[in-house]
DNA sequence: GCCAACGTTGGC
DNA sequence: GCCAACGTTGGC
């Protein structure tokens, strides 16, 4: 899961109450639907974009599977869409909770470096969504990667 | 249903 | 700041 970190951290998220956050704002169907696969308990790596080192920083919990965005219903929200109602909501979301923060991140070059990696979806073609699908081989070569940084 | 125009994402 | 890649929109 990507989050700009001027928007919001793997650090603002662990500091948070409970240490859990709703992820808003996603606004693409196909990531959409992959939240909406997810279920309670299921871990994910927090992803920094837009950011100096692009990366992954740690790892998250699904704590409260898909469902509606209500950031979509506001004018207020840069994220409004007029489409979806609290009657018949567009837009999911799904509530995270701070598992883990690596010591140092899986940069986005180290994940490009390994050729095991190449099929991630996260450095496939052109790819943007903000919600996205990891292998457990994927996962578990990220691990290594991630427990080699503490050497 | 096609496709050009546009806005957004995100690495560099 | 640049630009490639992508999704969405809307005219036709």
């Amino acid at each position: 899961m990507k989050s700009e970190p001027d928007a919001f951290s793997i650090a603002g998220l662990k500091s948070r109450p409970k240490k859990t956050e709703h992820w808003d704002g996603v606004r693409n169907y196909q990531a959409r639907n992959f939240m909406r696969a997810m279920k309670n308990g299921d871990l994910a790596f927090f992803y920094h974009s837009g950011c100096k080192v692009p990366g992954i920083y740690g790892i998250i919990e699904i704590v409260r599977p898909a469902y509606p965005d209500p950031t979509a219903w506001n004018p207020e929200n840069h994220h409004y869409d007029p489409r979806s109602t609290p009657e018949r909501p567009l837009w999911d979301m799904v509530d995270v909770r701070f598992k883990r923060e690596f010591r140092r991140p899986v940069t986005l070059t180290a994940i490009k470096m390994q050729a095991i990696l190449k099929n991630m979806h996260l450095v496939q073609r052109g790819s943007r969504l903000s919600v996205m699908p990891v292998t457990a081989k994927e996962w578990n070569t990220i691990m290594k990667l991630a427990e080699e940084k503490f050497q």
